[in-house]
DNA sequence: TAGTGGTCTAGACCACCTC
DNA sequence: AGGTGGTCTAGACCACTAC
C-alpha cells in the first residue's frame, strides 16, 4: 500500500472535486480553516495541498478573498496566417486579430537601441554586442495583459530604413515600410518553447504561480539574410498557436472556422 | 520603500547568484540549515524561498542530496520537416530524428480501442463517444522520459485499414500504410499550447514542479476529411519546436543546420 | 469588526543518501 | 552515524476584503 502524504491527499481530493464540477470555474473553494477541519490537518498542511493546485494552474488565491477555481478562456493565434507572405496585412495584424474576435485590444509601445544579446545576434547573423533596434509592444486584451512582443532589427538595416529607429508607430506597418525600400521578407523561421516565467515576465503579464509562458521566436529572412527577429511572450493559460500546412480544404468545408 | 517578504529576498538573492554563475548548472546549493544561518530565517522560510525557485524551474531537490541547479539541454524538433508531405519518411520519424542527434532513442508502444473524447471527436469530425483507435507511444532519449504521443484514428478509417488496430508496429509507417490503401494525407492542422502537467503527465514524463508541458496537436487531413489526430506531450524543459515557412535559402547558406 | 489568506517561527519526527 | 530534504504541528501576527 502506497501511502500518500496528507497534503497530497488534500490536493487529490480537491482536484477531483474540481474536475467533477463540484467547484465550477470561478467558484470559491472552502476556506483554509474549513479545510483544516474537513481533513483534520494543520493549517500549514492544508496550505501545502492548496499550493500544489495553485502551481498546477488549477486555482488561484487572493488575500482576503479566498481560493478561486480558474477559468480557461483561450485565444487562438494562427501563426501561418498571422502575417501572410503574399498578402501582408496593413498596420497591425494583432489589432485585426483581436478585434475580429470581439475583444478590445490595447497596447503600449516603445523603441530602444541596444547591443544585441547572444540569442538575438545568433539569429540575425551579426556579432554579439552589435547595436540593434528593439521595437517593443506590451499588449492587452480587455485590459488583461496578454503578451509582450520584442522585435529586433540589425543596425545595417536601420541605416537604410531610419524610421525603424524612430519612436512613433509606422502607419503602414513595418513589413510594408521595408518592402517599399526593397527589403522583402520571403521566409520565416519560427521557434516555439515553453517555460516558467522570469519574475520580470510574471510582472509584465501579471501571472502568478502555475502559469507557464509560451515563447514564440520568429526570424524573418529576405532572399539574402535575416532581417528581423521577433520574440513574443504569451501567457500560456490564455493563448494557443496554430499552423496550417499543406492542403486543408477538407478542414474548412463543414466548419465555419 | 517596498519591503519584500523574507522568503522572496532569499529567492531573489539565490536567483541572482545562479544567474551570475556562482552556482553553475549541475552545482549544489548550500543546505537548508546553512541558508537558515545566512539569512537569519527559520527553516520554513528558507524552504519557502527555495520552493519558489523550484516552481520557476531553476532548481530541483532530492531527499538526502540537496538542491541542484538545473541544466537546460534542449532538443529541437522541426515540425515542418518532421513528416514531409512529399517525402514521407519510413517507419519512425522520431527514431531518425533522435539518432541523427547522436542520442539513443527508446520507446514503448500500445494500441487501444476507446470512445473518442470531445476534444478528439471535434478534430476528427465524428460524434463524441464513437469508437476510435489509439496508438500510444511513450518515448525516451538516453533513458530519460521525453514525450508521449497519442494518435487517434476514426473507426471508419480502421474498417478499411485493419492493421491500424493491431497491436504490432507497422513496419513501413502508418502514413505509408494508409497511402497504399488510398488514404493520402495532404495537409496538417497544428495546434500548440503550454500548461502545467496533470499528475498523470508528471508521472509519465517524470517531471517535478516548475516544468510545464508543451502540447502539440496535429490533425491530418485527406482531400476529403480528417483522418487522424496526434497529440504529443513534451517536457517543456527539454524540447523546442520549429517551423520553416516560405523561402529560407538565406538561412541555410552560412549555417550548417 | 470579522473572516480571509500571507508571513514567520520553533520544534518534532521521518525518509533517503553517503560514509 | 550524520547530514540532507520531506512532512507535520501549533501558534503568532500582519494585510486585505467585506460588511
Amino acid at each position: 500500500m502506497n501511502k500518500q502524504p496528507k497534503y497530497r491527499q488534500v490536493a487529490d481530493v480537491l482536484r477531483r472535486e474540481i474536475a467533477n464540477g463540484d467547484f465550477p470555474p470561478g467558484a470559491r473553494l472552502p476556506s483554509e480553516s474549513e479545510l483544516q477541519q474537513r481533513f483534520d490537518a494543520s493549517r500549514n498542511t492544508v496550505r501545502n495541498g492548496l499550493s500544489l493546485l495553485v502551481s498546477e494552474g488549477l486555482i488561484s488565491s487572493s488575500q482576503g478573498l479566498g481560493y478561486e477555481v480558474k477559468s480557461h478562456e483561450v485565444f487562438e493565434l494562427n501563426a501561418s496566417k498571422f502575417e501572410n507572405l503574399n498578402f501582408p496585412q496593413n498596420g497591425d495584424a494583432y489589432n485585426t486579430n483581436v478585434t475580429s474576435a470581439g475583444r478590445r485590444p490595447h497596447q503600449t509601445f516603445r523603441v530602444e537601441m541596444l547591443p544585441a544579446s547572444e540569442e538575438i545576434a545568433d539569429r540575425l547573423k551579426v556579432t554579439a554586442g552589435t547595436k540593434a533596434v528593439l521595437r517593443f509592444c506590451h499588449r492587452y486584451v480587455d485590459d488583461v495583459p496578454w503578451s509582450t512582443q520584442a522585435t529586433y532589427y540589425p543596425s545595417w538595416l536601420v541605416d537604410g530604413s531610419p524610421r525603424l529607429a524612430e519612436p512613433g508607430d509606422i502607419e503602414e506597418g513595418t513589413t510594408r515600410y521595408l518592402a517599399a525600400r526593397g527589403i522583402e521578407q520571403v521566409g520565416y523561421f519560427d521557434e516555439i518553447a515553453a517555460r516558467m516565467p522570469t519574475p520580470e515576465e510574471a510582472r509584465l503579464l501579471e501571472i502568478g504561480a502555475g502559469v507557464p509562458v509560451l515563447l514564440w521566436t520568429r526570424t524573418g529572412y529576405s532572399a539574402e539574410r535575416p532581417i528581423r527577429c521577433t520574440i513574443t511572450t504569451f501567457r500560456g493559460d490564455l493563448n494557443r498557436m496554430n499552423y496550417e500546412i499543406g492542403d486543408l480544404t477538407a478542414r474548412s468545408e463543414n466548419e465555419p472556422q
